[in-house]
RNA sequence: GGGCGGUUAGCUCAGCGGUAGAGCAUUCGCUUCACACGCGAGAGGUCGUAGGUUCAAAUCCUAUACCGCCCA
């Protein structure tokens, strides 16, 4: 409570939004009512980070969506995730910065804008790669802000002011400031290496861009006639070799056949030589380690062109590599028969099979699930080919961000992902950075007549070569390939915040970011290069914490997808349950990196929690406004309970004659005192979990306190109080509620704002100061106290209920226990809870219910089904009596006794002091009927 | 083949060493002056299986079954 509102307030406080003073404050929660007001107020007056200020920082830069994308439950479960964190470190006092933008997403981007031309009847070739290009510009301008308008809507305090994209000057700066210092230390080279080549979008990908799929194939055993045909047998006939093969087409490749150097059967084979078959090629058979014995028939061709792994063996045998499949997929080169040449790859296989069949080559066809990659974006077979592309040898860089793995300058929160993110390391390859698009960042690297590679200085990054006066004589062409997106998107931290000037006031301020939010499925392609950029360039982490989520999945537990139509849209969702009770959802269901299965039930309990607070505040104003009319709007009320619970806070109040004097703890009632306490180590537990990114914990702590406890037990037995005019509790009720939309609004930042404007602050709640825990406010004496009220009330409606009274009959009861006392001095709270009354006594026979501490006594009457009441009562007597058992049990344990912490023993020795006498209260009740 | 996650009430999930929880569904009763997007009272689980560690295991360890994901 030391912690309230610092502000000051005009003297005439007026609520933010129109329509929602006490008077008027709708009966239900409409969130369409209110949403558009904040989410445009959010947009229009953003929050900017100011780099010059005093307070510690607290940054995070989102992924960057795609920018012609849409936003999909992903983004939203994300987003909230951030934008919860970042709420919650503003009001702690940090210098929060939500950086947002977009990434120019190369190849989706180039397709879908490939896509729109073929439509048209053109290509992107027609139009040339200039006019494509503002053709793509045209469409992201169109498109480009469709994502960061829904982005709006989520409610999130982002700094539009820092908005970013991928292509930006400074971002394209810095993409090239990489390339230069990467080219230079000699981690980017240009070489003639296997890459993955996608036929639909004509370009390379990384290792990373393919998706592996299991597929029914054919295993083909092909027999291939030695040079000599006298040789003696191997693994078939004499004279012949046999091999094993999924891809029969690519054979007019075939530069060898491999086996291996330990395998008897074809020792005598080595160095010998074999005829392609369909032609008149001799291949020679070579020994080699790679080969699996067990694998199909032993011997494998070896198509370095064609194939990863033979290109490797290739490499170790100083084997060519001739190519018999061009860009398209279609089978090319003067090493095909006529035949085949210029048949799709596919068709190919089909034909040359038909063509070993008939040649008598192929021995046997037998069913083979074969992985093969298929392109992310076109979902078209990858096809492995040799060409010349620039690469980034990653292993030093990769080692770097090992070193600081194991210095612990990144986290990893779940930890597991650490050992996942590490692994990958360790086992990198060389990236191919370059792509076969236009649209990206051109690859600032020119070649001269001879092939000779230029690359501008490190000093000078920003001059082309051909504008260098130096090569004025040559006559250089520029690359005419782009950068891979993730050559761009692994700079984001740091090329968003000013990088590469390293003295800009942003990045000196917000650089290193202190978290990373985002899905495990993107560790590889992103964070994990993001941690190599970072360390690479900027000598050090990114980020200190990386906060991975689970993967958002329908309710089939399936991934999303475009192809599956299985998808959700968040818009819709948004729509139907409002944005809080979305964030509410994702936030509720975001635990331990788990995915997400998608539940409409979290959805709707999320709306049913945010109109549950709507009307919690909408009572509290409604006795506001009776009680302290023209007192609503200050914060005089709370200023007042401020000094009611700390006495030696004392501040002047303003408003004199309707806090003629003020209130100590006396003012306070036992209810007020119990919900402070409990308000309080609620604020301390929350704070934790936040602090441990147990965001999904935090919430549910929250919900649990407002529902349970505030909703159902504090505002109940406030009304007698607040009937009674008490001051004390009109400020409790006041003060509670305030805090908890502070502590419910980086979760659920629309309604709480709103609630809080209407509350009467004119400063918006996202920049008033987090709760505090404060120890003072600790209070175990009201807390057992008010259980043993509830206890009371429970008992009593119990019995009501067992009565077959209706709710609003009164009863007389009696009550007993070591806590009656308790019950006597509230009685008020109780009789106005439980719709009862308290009587000293009952003659006669009663119905008793019997709780901890207390036991709630009614008269024997109405229509009650004696026999089954006693049979409850039996069954509840024996299950106190197992309880007494265990517990005494434990105790005459020696070994517990020995050996568990005091404060377990003496739980235990409570245990069967309570259950005991909760026993032999239920016994004498019992014996009433005996 | 290697790694990771999951298996808890009918459903969807929390809990992860000291008395089994939530939301929804379900039974009974309620237009109780904030809320039927609600209120009250109930019913419902040998925490996948088998071993082990421990005074104490849903929780830690080992094995195993099934479901899912990642890497090769």
């Amino acid at each position: 409570m030391t912690d309230l509102p610092q502000d000051t307030l005009p003297e005439q406080a007026t609520p933010e939004q129109p329509g929602n003073d006490a008077e008027t404050l709708a009966r239900a929660f409409d969130p369409a009512a209110i949403e558009p007001g904040w989410a445009a107020r959010w947009r229009s007056e953003p929050f900017r980070a100011d780099a010059s200020s005093g307070k510690p920082p607290f940054s995070i830069v989102i992924p960057p969506p795609n920018v012609t994308g849409s936003l999909h439950l992903g983004h939203a479960l994300d987003n909230t995730l951030i934008d919860t964190l970042i709420r919650y470190k503003r009001m702690q006092g940090f210098e929060a910065l939500y950086l947002p933008g977009t990434d120019h997403a190369g190849i989706s981007t180039q397709v879908v804008v490939e896509r729109q031309l073929k439509e048209e009847g053109q290509t992107r070739f027609d139009l040339g790669r200039e006019a494509f290009l503002e053709r793509v510009w045209g469409w992201k301008a169109q498109s480009g802000g469709t994502i960061l308008n829904q982005l709006t809507r989520l409610g999130v305090s982002a700094d539009w002011t820092r908005e970013r994209f991928t292509m930006d000057e400074g971002l394209s700066k810095a993409v090239r400031a990489q390339f230069v210092r990467l080219y230079h230390e000699g981690l980017a080279y240009r070489g003639e290496r296997i890459v993955n080549w996608d036929p639909a979008s004509q370009t390379t990908l990384s290792d990373l861009e393919i998706d592996r799929e299991v597929r029914k194939g054919k295993m083909s055993t092909l027999s291939y006639k030695l040079e000599d045909p006298q040789t003696p047998a191997s693994n078939g006939e004499a004279g012949e070799i046999r091999i094993a093969t999924v891809r029969p087409e690519t054979i007019f490749a075939d530069q060898a056949i491999a086996v291996h150097p330990e395998d008897e059967r074809f020792a005598h084979l080595v160095g010998k030589k074999a005829r392609i078959p369909l032609t008149d090629r001799l291949v020679p058979i070579i020994a080699d380690e790679a080969v699996e014995r067990e694998f199909g028939v032993g011997a494998l061709k070896i198509t370095p062109a064609h194939d990863p792994t033979d290109f490797e063996v290739g490499e170790r045998h100083g084997l060519a590599r001739p190519s018999v499949i061009d860009l398209h997929g279609n089978l090319t080169s003067d090493l095909v028969p006529e035949a085949f040449r210029g048949m799709e790859r596919f068709a190919a296989r089909k034909a040359v099979v038909k063509a070993l069949t008939e040649s008598g080559d192929l021995l046997e066809e037998k069913d083979h699930d074969t992985a093969i990659g298929l392109s992310e974006r076109t979902k078209v077979p990858v096809e492995p080919i040799v060409s010349t592309q620039w690469f980034v040898h990653v292993k030093p860089m990769a080692q770097r961000v090992l070193e600081g793995l194991d210095a612990g300058e990144i986290a990893l929160t779940p930890e597991r992902y650490g050992k996942v993110n590490r692994d990958w390391l360790e086992n990198i390859r060389d990236w191919n950075i370059s792509r076969q698009l236009w649209w990206g960042h051109q690859i600032p690297a020119w070649y001269d007549e001879a092939g000779n590679v230029y690359v501008p200085d490190p000093e000078n990054p920003d001059l082309d070569c051909d504008q260098d006066p130096r090569y004025a004589h040559l006559n250089l062409r520029r690359d005419p390939d782009v950068f891979d997106t993730w050559f761009s998107s692994n700079l984001w931290p740091f090329s968003t915040l000013g990088w590469p000037d390293t003295d800009c006031e942003d990045y000196r301020k917000f650089y290193p970011t202190q978290v990373l939010v985002t899905g495990y499925d993107i560790l590889f392609f992103w964070v994990a290069r993001m941690e190599m950029a970072g360390y690479a360039m900027t000598g050090q982490a990114p980020f200190g914490t990386v906060m991975l989520h689970g993967l958002y999945l329908d309710a089939k537990g399936q991934k999303m997808s475009k192809s599956k139509g299985n998808g959700i849209d968040p818009l819709e969702l948004f729509d139907q349950y409002g944005v809080d009770a979305c964030r509410f959802a994702f936030t509720s269901l975001s635990t331990g990196g788990q995915d997400i299965r998608h539940d409409p039930r979290r959805f709707e309990q999320g709306r049913n929690f945010a109109n549950k607070l709507w009307n919690a505040a909408r009572f509290a104003l409604l006795r506001l406004s009776e009680a302290a009319p023209g007192l609503t709007a200050g914060d005089d009320l709370t200023r007042y309970v401020r000094s009611a619970v700390n006495a030696a806070d004392h501040p002047p109040l303003r408003s004199g004659e309707v806090l003629a004097q003020l209130p100590t703890r006396e003012d306070l009632t036992l209810a007020d005192r119990w919900i402070i306490s409990r308000l309080n180590a609620v604020t301390a537990e929350a704070s934790a979990q936040l602090d441990a990114f147990d965001i999904g914990a935090a919430i549910r702590t929250l919900y649990a306190f407002t529902w349970d406890e505030f909703c159902d037990w504090y505002i109940e037995a406030a009304k007698p109080a607040l009937a009674a005019g008490q001051l004390g509790t009109l400020a409790t009720l006041k003060a509670v509620l305030e805090h908890i939309l502070k502590l419910l609004h980086p979760f659920m930042p629309f309604i709480t704002s709103e609630l809080y404007a209407s509350l009467g602050h004119r400063r918006q709640l996202a920049l008033h100061a987090w709760p505090q825990f404060v120890p003072a406010l600790h209070d175990p004496e009201a807390t057992r106290a008010f259980d043993a009220l509830r206890a009371a009330v429970s008992a009593a409606r119990s019995l009501k209920n067992e009565l077959g009274l209706s709710p609003q009959d009164r009863l007389n009861v009696a009550v007993e226990g070591e806590l009656s006392g308790t019950v006597t001095e509230n009685a008020r709270v109780v009789e106005s809870i439980a719709r009862v009354t308290l009587v000293p006594a009952l003659a006669g026979r009663t119905l008793s219910a019997v709780e901890q501490g207390v036991t709630i006594r009614a008269p024997l009457e109405g229509t009650v089904d004696i026999a089954d009441w006693l049979g409850k009562q039996k069954k509840r007597l024996a299950e106190l009596d197992k309880q007494i058992k265990q517990a005494q049990g434990k105790l005459g344990n020696a070994g517990f006794v020995a050996r568990a912490p005091a404060e377990v023993i003496e739980e235990e020795r409570r245990r069967v002091q309570d259950f005991g006498a909760q026993k032999e209260r239920l016994e004498a009740v019992l014996a009433q009927f005996a």
